[in-house]
DNA sequence: CGAATGATCCGA
DNA sequence: CGGATCATTCGA
């Protein structure tokens, strides 16, 4: 689960879809090419968050995963709401959809999620047998266009494409 | 400095 | 399928 306890008050989500993306192998992740400013987090320490604004209007979380030096991040693309976040998942069902409902902002960009008002934390585990693995979504063009790196929890409302 | 573009979303 | 809307990135 998500949790951010913010200026709103405590918001916290059911995760329920994802998308990894590497670093130098992977065309279609923003690390591709080395690091810059924004994409700095990606190469830092794993357990900080990596948030982008694009296409004028969104913002987008991801989660930093593997060690200082090599880039890796899993982007948080759906979730339930727990708390705080409203009663419909489809407000949840997507990136841009899930970073708004949590009011996250470039401001947001680096933070530890383990030690921080923006959290990563257990959630009741989730049955091999409802995890769904395909394509990941949007994506223009690249070698990496086609793996499996998307999941998403069968069947719940919080996905955004099903 | 200018131009292109994007890990999206919504509405027609 | 196109428009919204702008920070970031790359090339000149």
């Amino acid at each position: 689960m998500l949790v951010y306890d913010g200026p709103a008050g405590t918001r916290a989500v059911r995760l329920v879809e994802v998308e990894a993306y590497l670093g130098a192998a992977d065309p279609a992740s923003h690390a591709y090419r080395g690091p810059t400013r924004r994409t700095a987090p990606m190469f830092g320490p794993p357990g900080r968050s990596y948030v982008y604004f694009v296409y004028g209007m969104y913002h987008c979380m991801n989660v930093v995963a593997e060690r200082v030096g090599v880039a890796g991040a899993v982007l948080l693309r759906g979730a339930e709401p727990l708390e705080g976040a409203g009663d419909d998942p489809r407000a949840l069902a997507g990136p841009g959809k899930l970073a708004r409902a949590l009011g996250l902002t470039t401001a947001h960009t680096n933070m530890d999620l383990v030690r921080s008002p923006l959290s990563i934390r257990d959630a009741p585990a989730v049955p091999a047998s409802r995890v769904v693995r395909t394509a990941r979504i949007g994506l223009a063009t690249g070698s990496t266009a086609h793996q499996p790196w998307r999941f998403y929890v069968r069947g719940s409302l919080g996905v955004s494409r099903r």
